[in-house]
DNA sequence: ATCTTACGAAACCATTCGGTTGCACTTGAC
DNA sequence: GTCAAGTGCAACCGAATGGTTTCGTAAGAT
């Protein structure tokens, strides 16, 4: 068997960021540890779940780097990959300029039944 | 063991909007109604899918208000309700908040560096 | 040296998911 | 009225998902 820490622990295999965050305990785990590193053992305390589960999760978001471990002794702190968040807000920007064209829109309205009115 | 609910508390929605985006034909969908409305059939003419699959994702997406259907005679016309996607963008403001507050650090940093380098 | 803690891997299970096929309903054309 | 077109829905299927339990290994504590 492989010793614990010098081998990748988790394949580089490609994941979907979208399909990562789709799930809820996902995303929670992503907010905890955006404010600090954390190790499985603090997660887990924070969810319904066992330690083990949470560790499945970290995995996935491991796969597509949105988590990054850092392994200090026998414990595992993980903490968010920023970056890697601005790819949902990239695939966003396209329809950020939907919406905001159609409120450049509205304003024009607004100010015509304005200026109709005074 | 923490008490449960403090994290978790948002996801008793019917449909999980994050949940919807997570699958390519989905967000598939959402790009190409996104420029006009159209019906499952001409969706199902822009995939390898049937177009039961087609309704079957326009159904979820409908679920979750992400889309919305207008009745036209025996056809049905999908749009994208763009308010929804904001929700989206609400949930990665705080993250936003984060990669600006790095990006600001890193900044000063290399100020720092610039200066003392001249 | 031995025990405890922290962790991931593997095996297993119930549920969900995305897809297909077949069917029923409604609308519009003939 | 009859027929074709456009839909949604239900039943079914294989694969993926999220969870648990059991285990092996590494690092720290006694």
């Amino acid at each position: 068997m492989q010793p614990f820490g010098c081998i990748l622990m988790f394949e580089v295999m490609k994941r979907d960021i979208f399909q990562a965050i789709a799930d809820p305990t996902r995303r929670a785990i992503i907010a905890l540890i955006a404010l600090q590193a954390m190790t499985p053992n603090a997660l887990a305390e924070n969810f319904h779940t066992t330690r083990q589960a949470v560790s499945k999760h970290l995995r996935i978001l491991t796969e597509c780097e949105l988590v990054k471990p850092e392994y200090r002794g026998r414990e595992i702190y993980y903490s968010l990959e920023i970056e890697k968040m601005k790819e949902i807000d990239e695939w966003l920007e396209q329809y950020r300029q939907i919406w905001e064209t159609r409120y450049e829109q509205l304003d024009e309205v607004l100010a015509v039944l304005k200026s109709q009115k005074g």
